[in-house]
DNA sequence: ACGTTCCATAGTAGCAGGCG
DNA sequence: CGCCTGCTACTATGGAACGT
């Protein structure tokens, strides 16, 4: 049946300036915010948009800006908290600045996180943020940057990469954190991290470790061990703590070799838990049979009993640096690429006690 | 069959020109 | 002279039309 109802397709500037007797220009500068109109014709426009229930198409506009007002977001694992607090400073910036935020999921997998970059620049994302998950692969990091996407690095930084990049003192606060069980006198002390590995694996060479902010903890707790006289201390980093099961079983592997560490640094908030878990569940009290530090101020860690000893990321700081960065660079910033560090801090609760 | 050109889309940038 | 308005060209892209 054929009638005159209304068509479906959406009213444009063109049908605005037509209601409005005005031109498609003018039009366009009163909905659009820009150049300058008069009084009387502002309001001409106003009226008819809204008679006509006119919406901006956000595609035609980025077509004539080349903006798309958007930026892109990869992390390694939003389930983890480190990453979502980090994204809700990135998003905080980048809604005050006018850009909306697409946030993707590498699973800290590298097909993922490149196929993610991929599908962001098709989307003609203005920017991207990125947490590398392999920081020996930056072959798509680089099209990214020579396609002409302006990147900030999140959370781990890549040296053969001249882009910018936000991470913490992952060093230091690894030293910190190490000095301090020193100082309760431990001197057996395991680190694990959650990057892939088998059970019982130790950290031998940098390759296992292709995200440089581990590699960077590891290193300062190596050298804080190092310089306390412990040489062999490679041997209680630890790999594979990927869930609970896994934990469940580096642990008991700790715990069973020699010698057997008196304290346990988990590299994130994630591990941490699953490390707090482990040990309860094998009946262990903390700190009295074995003490234990977290990195990340994660919720959690103050509701155990003991509270935990964290290393605290100020990690909403770093995201709301990171889009600051990046969107300084959307703008035109054409200064030379930097790397921000952001300095941690210890947390002393109550998971840390004297080596029995 | 294949490559090239053109058109349509919605909005904006830039310039030209009218008017007071 | 300066404000306001309109014309024209342009954007990226897919699909149609066209030529070889």
């Amino acid at each position: 049946m054929k009638d005159f109802a209304p068509s479906k397709r959406p009213v444009t500037v063109a049908d605005v300036a037509k209601s409005a007797k005005v031109s498609k220009a003018t039009a366009a500068r009163v909905l659009g915010g820009y150049g300058t109109v008069s009084d009387k014709v502002r309001s001409q426009v106003t009226a008819a948009a809204a008679v006509l229930g006119y919406r901006p198409n956000e595609l035609a506009r980025s077509m004539t800006t080349g903006r798309s007002g958007t930026i892109g977001v990869v992390v390694g694992d939003i389930e983890n908290a480190f990453f979502s607090l980090a994204v809700r400073g990135i998003s905080d910036v980048a809604r005050t600045a006018g850009f909306n935020v697409i946030i993707a999921n590498s699973g800290e997998e590298l097909s993922a996180e490149k196929a993610a970059i991929d599908l962001l620049i098709g989307r003609r994302v203005d920017g991207l943020i990125v947490t590398p998950s392999d920081c020996g692969a930056s072959d798509h990091l680089s099209d990214a940057i020579g396609v002409g996407v302006p990147l900030v690095l999140f959370d781990r930084a890549i040296p053969a990469l001249q882009v910018d990049a936000v991470t913490g003192a992952d060093r230091d606060a690894a030293m910190m954190a190490t000095r301090h069980l020193q100082s309760f006198g431990h001197r057996h002390i395991a680190y694990v991290t959650a990057r892939e590995g088998e059970v019982g694996e130790y950290f031998t060479d940098e390759s296992q470790l292709p995200a440089t902010s581990v590699l960077r903890r590891v290193e300062g707790f190596l050298a804080a061990q190092s310089a306390n006289g412990v040489q062999d201390a490679h041997r209680l980093v630890r790999l594979g703590a990927v869930d609970q099961d896994h934990t469940d079983a580096v642990v008991a592997h700790l715990l069973g070799g020699t010698p057997r560490p008196s304290a346990i640094i988990a590299s994130d908030s994630v591990v941490g838990l699953e490390v707090f878990r482990s040990l309860q569940t094998r009946g262990l009290s903390v700190p009295r049979d074995i003490s234990i530090i977290s990195f990340f101020n994660a919720d959690w860690t103050t509701v155990t009993t003991p509270p935990i000893t964290v290393v605290d990321q100020p990690v909403y700081e770093m995201g709301r640096r990171a889009a600051e960065r990046l969107i300084a660079r959307i703008d035109g910033g054409a200064e030379a690429s930097q790397h921000f560090t952001i300095q941690t801090t210890l947390i002393s609760r109550g998971s840390v006690g004297q080596a029995s």
